[in-house]
DNA sequence: ATTATCTATAGATCTATAGATAATGC
DNA sequence: ATTATCTATAGATCTATAGATAATGC
């Protein structure tokens, strides 16, 4: 028995041998990153994971934060890139399918992942979450308003700007809560039904 | 010049200099925590913060899990303790009462330290907060299946489960983006009008 | 020659403990 | 005697770098 620290031998592996080194380590990365938040992961669990020495990850990455930052990369089309490519015309059956689209983009594995990351470290008081959410928001508004014009929604509830807010904070909690890198078969569920339930809801108050 | 490490020299500090070391400690815990998570604060930070030798922490706390269990206990009334003491006879009033009552319980420096500390670490998908929602929705739905049945609110829009879930949720997550330790100003600001708006909507929503 | 891995190590930092020192309260 | 602080230190772990080793591609 000779390496017993690791069961690889030194030098460059042979083709065939070799994978796709960089992408194990970030997938590793967003995986520990997701789990045990920035420090609380370390170089060393990160090569661990990939069963390499620490030191290959200074051969792909210039430190730790190049790590993360590649890892938060890998989110992704964000909520409103994904929840609003459809023409809004009939108000019950638009926000029920935007509703079905956010959680279909928020219901994978690397979404929740990604989820997980940024509800550590304070990320998510940062000014970019916060600048997507608005992002949504504005969006969402602008298509109320038009509907409120148009006479297709009730005038009296609200602006349009609190109609959005009304839609999409509760999709957006649900996914705070339930669609995360940990969440279990039932928290997904949960999500969905709470999700689907709440656009239902939506739906008839816009128009009743 | 004699101690350049510390201003203090050996021994009990004499009763006139000596305050309360347990709650300075507990409390600058608390906000390193709250800043920077668990892994990402060490003991030796926290001492340095109340101007002691981190041994110090070892008198009073068994060692690092002990401290953040006393800060996490920090943490005031919860939501479900807070908000429904009220009995609720005309919803409109409720509902915004209710809202403004959390709002007053979140809108405080160490509930909002708190929010900070549970949105680290994971702990936001702990059960402990998981199970917490859930008590305020049962007994939110409770008063909502109350006022359908006295036909106080409106019964065509959603089930009681649904309507206390479009109230709490978009409260909930005003308090997660504007509510946690490093909110500015403006954010808290953004916060209660939000939380108000909604609660006013809301309002509208169950009578109209 | 270049690339991808390895071993070994420097230097920093962290948790925790041992033992000294000085004030307090009996 | 007890309590609350200090200094010093052990032992673990972390980030990062230097230099060796072996496969690849020209």
């Amino acid at each position: 028995m000779s390496s017993i620290t690791s069961g690889r031998r030194p030098g460059r592996p042979s083709k065939a041998e070799a994978g796709d080194t960089k992408a194990a380590l970030l997938d590793a990365a967003l995986r520990l990153f997701a789990q045990k938040g920035y420090a609380g992961t370390s170089i060393r669990a990160i090569a661990r994971e990939v069963g390499l020495s620490e030191s290959v990850l200074y051969a792909h990455f210039a430190g730790k934060q190049a790590i993360y930052d590649a890892a938060m990369s890998l989110a992704g089309p964000q909520a409103a890139d994904v929840a609003l490519d459809e023409a809004p015309d009939e108000p019950a059956a638009f926000v029920e399918s935007f509703a079905a689209r956010l959680l279909a983009a928020w219901d994978t594995p690397r979404s929740r992942q990604v989820m997980s990351l940024v509800s550590r470290d304070g990320l998510i008081h940062d000014e970019t979450l916060a600048a997507g959410i608005e992002n949504v928001l504005g969006h969402l508004a602008e298509v109320f308003a038009r509907w409120q014009s148009e006479q297709r929604i009730r005038t009296d509830l609200g602006s349009p700007d609190d109609l959005a807010y009304a839609l999409l904070a509760p999709i957006a909690h649900a996914r705070l809560l339930w669609l995360h890198g940990e969440a279990t078969q039932a928290q997904r569920e949960r999500a969905r039904d709470r999700i689907q339930a709440h656009a239902a809801l939506f739906a008839r108050t816009l128009t009743r």
